[in-house]
Formats: structure tokens, C-alpha cells, sequence
DNA sequence: AGTTTTCATGTAAACGCTTACAAAGACAGA
DNA sequence: TCTGTCTTTGTAAGCGTTTACATGAAAACT
């Protein structure tokens, strides 16, 4: 364990060189002769140094973290991209400071304008808010940052994300050939570009087979568990209810789930439930859940390697990725009841 | 959003003062005229100032920060305690960095010499390895650390945790009433305080009803789920399998459950399964996991608050805080089939 | 051998702030 | 009005680094 407080003189000191040749060593610089680095890292080992975060990047340097701006930590969502990018970062010996919104906007920018500021070398923002308050910013500055699972409604910048579009045009597809008409759909924050496109998928895919789009079927929700279950009762009570219902996330539809049961209809017999990113909640609740995966970890992952390439090439072209969802089928749809054939029917028509 | 760089300087010479006043009013010096300081107040406003965190520690102040060190990140259960501690953070206009040891001893130390080494004001230990190595010269050089879920075996140290031993004796008790005999054991990672304390406490419960403990029935598992479906096997391959499963925590007893399920036995007509934890998973799992609920989330709140306190008054007295777990009782555990007087009896006897 | 080039090392200034200390006003008591 | 005290403000040094520049020694030329 390190002593009270070691600086790069003492190392000096205990080499016998001056300070500037043990920043040298420390940022491994070319000039410095073998035998001399050798002699200062064995003082540094001696002595255990560790040098100072905070003078190295007052003076100049990088600081060696990155910032993580997060809505919350309440669901399983956040915590899966928060994996990948802790694993890409400790490849790197980076430091990850991690804040928290809470869900508030101004916030968000508030953190943004410190964290740039000198906290961080650069930024990685999951799900972030009103991004356009500050993306201009950050742009013409030319501070690194990565936006996680969202949709830049405005400029370009860089992004990673989900085909949010496809996996819930595949999800609802998949309702669809099981023969189930009157799907329920409960939405997300609406002011989120993932569930605007997760909405825009559910309606072209009902366009595509030509099942007629009612909006006393959708029920706008938040994203949140409490969402879905008052949102699924709204949609058991309109006449004529729907058959099956696609929640835009899984903890949502694990809500719907606790309302149609509460309600005495049995899942996926009487109504089918779809969800929407697959957290690991999804295999282990009962029936399992039927859902459409997002690569959440690999997100992180990716994303905190376009920083890290970014950190290296400030001027690298920006690029946007989407990563690919994928339908996981589990135990919560079944065709519409009573209906096989239907459901046959309509897997194979148009 | 804040301009390139506005250094004190700038600001000083907008309000007309010295730049000493500036950093007076940003520590809320007493002395400084109310007039000065709203001029200067104003003029922070106007240029969008946001003092150097890196200068201000560096200078001598703190850092505003504090470190918080994981296992990992795998479980629901971090992130509970996280909830809490951010929770806490948040109102202090702390930052908080995270650091994964990814459940390596090595890494650990090495994290808190380097975080102590003036990162953080302060330290936060989730579930530590072997603390022993540092606790030493942390206390020594009076750093404030507290140690999050882990029973200090040795020295006395700053540390919250939940009454694991009274808790799994509670668990263990609720099924000896509900008539079982043969109770199954699987335990956690043995080297965490947690784990022993939790397999002294079956133990202890087992004594108390005069039920004999076997070694046949106790699984050493390392709290991953995987161990409780290999664990959950093994101990049905014994002769005469237990009729109930009591694991140490909420993962492996999802493992379990899976491998009892595989088994062709019903949960809990056949084999009772009880968990430790109460994460949010185990309510949503079918059937509904009993288990014992540790307030994960106030043990986030309350460490950091000791640990805020510590900050102010590095003096204050060491104190371990032990928070009480509950037994929450849901699906997953019935009488033994078939022997309900025995069960009654149980319940009511010694 | 003398001169230039190269490379390793030392030195000083700067990063943006805190803080002890000095200086200058303000104000009271005599 | 003068002296002493208290309060507000300015000033300089220093926190532990990086980095541009200066220096000196060794290596490579002629």
C-alpha cells in the first residue's frame, strides 16, 4: 500500500535524476535511456508511487476517466449497458464516473457543462434527454462523446443504438402470424426517439398486413412497470379488446402481465404479452417472456470503443451504428385461440 | 452551457475584485461583503463559470467526490445498494466513481491504494474480498471508508451490513414449521463474512428444533446462479433428497428452481425453495420466490451517510451497523405434503 | 582533431485553484 | 483627532504534474 504521499520529486530523489526525466518515464516518453527508466521505476515500485490524477490533468494531461451520464438505475436496462462498458474500460485502465439524471432534463445539461468541463476526457450518455441543448456544444468544441440509445432526431453525431424500428416491426409481425388482429400496443416516453420507433415499427407492421391501425389500442406509457399495468387494464377495457399486447419494454409488459392476471385471463392463452430489450428479468418471470433482445452489453461495449477511437482521433469521421434486435421467443404468445388455422393463414399470406 | 475555459481570473476581473475574493465566494468564505459577493455571484452567472474540480483538490481542497468498488455488476443486487448510495450522493452534489474489481482480491487493493491516493474524499467497499490488506493503513492514515455487507472478521471498522445470521435463521425456522426435516443448504462463496454467517444460522435454527445437521445436505456454492442448478442436483441425488431448498441467496435459488423444474418435481408441492436477498426478480419469478429480504437499497443510503458523516467528523466513533432482514413469504414454499400435523405440531413445539 | 548533429537530461513556467499572510479600510473608544 | 481593533480585500506561494526550451554530453560526420 501506497505511503502518505509520494511525488515525482521524491522518485527523483530516490533515482538520482531530476523530476522532468520521472514524468518521462511515467508518460513513457522515447527520450529517456534504458538503464535510467529502469532505475526510476524501481524507485516508483520502492517507494509506491502513484501519481496524481488530479496535477497530471491540471497540467495538461488527459485525466484517465470518462464520464457516464445515466437516466436512473432503477431496471436491469441500464445496468446491462453499464457491463459493457465497464469491461471495454478496464481494458483501458480508465475511470468511470458515473452520474445520475434522475430523469430530468436540465439536469442532464447541467452535468454535461461540469463534466466537460475538465472532469472527464470524454462522454458516453445512455439515453439522453434533450441531447440538442448541448451535442452543439460538445461538437464545436470537439469533446468526445458518444450518445447510447437514441435516436438524434437533429444532427449528426456519434450514436450508438438499437433497430428499434425492426425489432418492433418483427415483434409485432410475429403477433400477427399467430394469428392474433387487435394487438395492444403500450408505448414509451414518447419524447425518446427508441419509442417513437418502436411505435413507427408496430404500425408499419400492421400496414403490411393489412390489419387496420386504432389508436384506442396504443396506451402511452413511460417505460416504467406501473405503465403497463394500468395501460394493459385501459386496453382489456375497450370493447372488442385486443387479443395480444406488445409493451415497448419488458418491464412493462412484466406490469401487463400482473394486471391480465389480476384481471383471471391466463397469459398466453387468453392474451398473448410481448416485450421489448430482453433484461435478464425477461427469461426468469413466468410465463417467460416472449421479447424482442437488445444487445445491451454489446451496445455499452461498442460504444465505449467509438469513445475510445474517438479519444485517439478527435477527427474521425462520426458514424451512428445500429445494432441488430432479434426476436427471442419464449413462453408468453401463443396463437390467437381457437384460431390455428388463422394463424397459419396469415404466416403465409402477404 | 459553459464557455472554453472561464478561470477565476476571468471572472475576478468581470467583477472587479482580486481573484482571492472569487475563490472566497466559492467556498462561502464569512468574509465577503453581501455586495461584493453578489457582484461576483453575477458575474459567475454571466460567464457560465464552473470552478476546476482538479485544481480545487488539487489546491488542497477536496475533490467532491467519493469512490464506490464492486464485485461486479452481474446481479440485480449492486445495483439495489447503488440505488441507495446514489440516492444519498445526489443530495450532496458528490460525484461518484465507480470501480469493478470483477471479484479480484489483487485488483481491489490495488484500486484503493490508488483511489485514496486523493481521487476521492472518501471510500465505499461493497462486499470486499479481503479488506484485511487495506483497512490497516486506511484507518491508519484516518482515509473514511466504510465497508458495505461484510462482517469484519478482524479489526473493527466503519461497516453496514444486514443480520445475515438471524436472517437465515428465520428462513431456516419458517420451513422447520412448515413441517420439513431435510432441509438442503446451499451457501455462498464461504470466504464472504455474509456466507458463513448465513450457514451458522441454518445451523443454529436446525439445533433449535432438535433437527440433526448433515454435511450430505449442505452444497458449498460461490452465490452464482449456475451453482444453484448444479447444487439444487446434487443434493436431490442424495438418498432420502431433502424436501425443502434453502439457498443463500435469490440466484441460486432461480438456478435451483430450474434444476428442480428439469427434475420433473413441482415447486413447492414437491420441494420447497426459499432465497436471500428479496431482489426485484424474485417476486416476478413463478412461483414467486419466499425469501429473506435484505434492505439492499437502505444499506446503500445508510453506509453513505456514515460515510458523510466521517467526512465531517473524521473522529466520530467507528460504529457497525447491522439493518434487519425480513422473511417475506410468497410461493415458493409450502407445508410438507402429505404431513400437515406434523407441521402444525412443528410450528408449535419447542 | 574539430565541428556538427543527435539524444538524454535538467529547468522553468504553467495548469486553476486554496490559503496563509499582508495591506488597507472602517469603525470604535479615548 | 489619534490609536487600536476588526473586517474586507489583495498578494504570493504552493498543490503535483506536463511540456517547451535550454543545456551538455556523446556520437557522427569531415
Amino acid at each position: 500500500m501506497t505511503n502518505q504521499k509520494t511525488t515525482i520529486v521524491d522518485v527523483a530523489a530516490k533515482a538520482g535524476v531530476s523530476f522532468g526525466t520521472v514524468s518521462r518515464v511515467i508518460n513513457n516518453d522515447v527520450h529517456v535511456r534504458p538503464a535510467t527508466r529502469e532505475r526510476v521505476l524501481q524507485a516508483m515500485e520502492q517507494l509506491g508511487f502513484v501519481a496524481n490524477r488530479q496535477a497530471r490533468s491540471l497540467a495538461g494531461g488527459k485525466t484517465g476517466a470518462i464520464g457516464l451520464l445515466v437516466p436512473d438505475l432503477g431496471t436491469g436496462y441500464i445496468g446491462e449497458i453499464i457491463r459493457g462498458i465497464d469491461a471495454e474500460l478496464t481494458l483501458q485502465e480508465l475511470d468511470l464516473i458515473l452520474y445520475t439524471t434522475h430523469r430530468t432534463a436540465s439536469k442532464e445539461a447541467n452535468y454535461v457543462a461540469n463534466l466537460a468541463q475538465g472532469m472527464v476526457d470524454g462522454l458516453l450518455l445512455v439515453l439522453p434527454r434533450n441531447p440538442a441543448d448541448y451535442v452543439g456544444t460538445l461538437t464545436q468544441r470537439n469533446f468526445p462523446f458518444v450518445l447510447i440509445d437514441h435516436q438524434g432526431t437533429g444532427k449528426e453525431c456519434p450514436a450508438v443504438g438499437a433497430t428499434n424500428w425492426q425489432g418492433a416491426f418483427d415483434a409485432a409481425e410475429h403477433l400477427l402470424k399467430l394469428g392474433h388482429r387487435r394487438i395492444g400496443f403500450i408505448t414509451g416516453s414518447m419524447d425518446l426517439g427508441c419509442a417513437q420507433d418502436r411505435l413507427a415499427g408496430y404500425r408499419a407492421a400492421l400496414r403490411t398486413h393489412h390489419v387496420p391501425y386504432t389508436e384506442e389500442l396504443v396506451y402511452e406509457g413511460t417505460f416504467f412497470q406501473p405503465d403497463g399495468f394500468t395501460g394493459a387494464l385501459a386496453l382489456l377495457d375497450v370493447p372488442d379488446p385486443p387479443t395480444a399486447i406488445f409493451a415497448s419494454n419488458d418491464v412493462m409488459a412484466m406490469g401487463a402481465m400482473d394486471a391480465i392476471r389480476q384481471r383471471g385471463l391466463r397469459i398466453p392463452d387468453d392474451i398473448a404479452v410481448l416485450g421489448f430489450d430482453d433484461i435478464p428479468q425477461a427469461e426468469m418471470v413466468r410465463p417467460a417472456l416472449t421479447t424482442i433482445q437488445q444487445p445491451l452489453e454489446k451496445m455499452g461495449r461498442v460504444a465505449t470503443q467509438m469513445l475510445l477511437d474517438l479519444l485517439e482521433a478527435p477527427e474521425s469521421k462520426i458514424q451512428r451504428i445500429e445494432l441488430p434486435t432479434k426476436l427471442i421467443i419464449r413462453d408468453s404468445c401463443c396463437p390467437r385461440q381457437g384460431s390455428y388455422a388463422d394463424a397459419h393463414n396469415a404466416a403465409y399470406s402477404a
